[in-house]
DNA sequence: AGCACATTGACACGGTTCGCATCAAGGCAT
DNA sequence: ATGCCTTGATGCGAACCGTGTCAATGTGCT
């Protein structure tokens, strides 16, 4: 539970403090979209000691992912909540499939958190 | 005021004729709104020799599920049409988790759909 | 301190999507 | 043939989304 970062002696360049708008530029989007998204949930940046947001790499990811789904696919912002949900699920079940644990506990817990997602979708 | 119902009194028909307004009717939708779902490709209703639509059981209650993620989520289409095809990849790889073999390949075979799921979010 | 610039939230304006209504043309059963 | 229904196409009003603009506040530099 150590430093999960590499080793940034001095020179790498992350910027730990992105704000909005190199966010915004360097996704390609206006600011306004990404306070948006934050006002319904689907991204949640940190804020500064004077509320100011701040993103972290994981974020622009997920703003990545949500920026194909709405402009390649079309899809609506509740489509993409919708379908961002069922993505962490999937996320999450993902080792029990993976793991080498085979044991009944595991899959039982697979196959409940697979009807978790089917009550996403409204089965 | 005159009987339209099909005059099958002593077994359930499972091979009705739904025609589109009884199925709107039934549902609650405007034909119209039925014929743009097949148009996207949502439904696919078989037709009859004179190209009329004819919806099964199964159509209808797809069709409830395409009514309440559209009315009471508020999804778009393009988010209904990437969700449903999410959950028929689900409703496949469900006998996966709790059938009862539990050999390595159709570990491996969950593994895999449940990567072709996370390609479908944009993973 | 002051000054310049970025960020904040709120509002409003085009463009698009959606369900619904309407229409003429043709199918089906009485 | 006479009604009723279905078909495809078109258009309209409402809602959603991205974007621009605005005043007020935060932030960094001199």
């Amino acid at each position: 539970m150590s430093d999960d970062r590499p080793r940034t002696d001095h020179a790498m360049p992350q910027e730990e403090f992105i704000l909005i708008s190199v966010a915004a530029r360097h996704l390609g989007m206006h600011p306004q979209t990404l306070r948006k998204y934050e006002r319904l949930g689907l991204v949640r940046p940190t804020r500064t000691l004077g509320s100011m947001r701040v993103y972290s790499h994981d974020e622009l990811q997920r703003l990545r992912v949500i920026k194909h789904l709405v402009d390649e696919a079309g899809i609506n912002l509740a489509g993409v909540q919708r379908l961002l949900a069922v993505a962490d699920v999937l996320q999450r079940i993902r080792p029990l499939a993976t793991g080498s644990d085979w044991s009944r506990a595991s899959a039982r817990r697979l196959t409940q958190e697979l009807d978790r997602l089917g009550a996403m979708l409204g089965l």
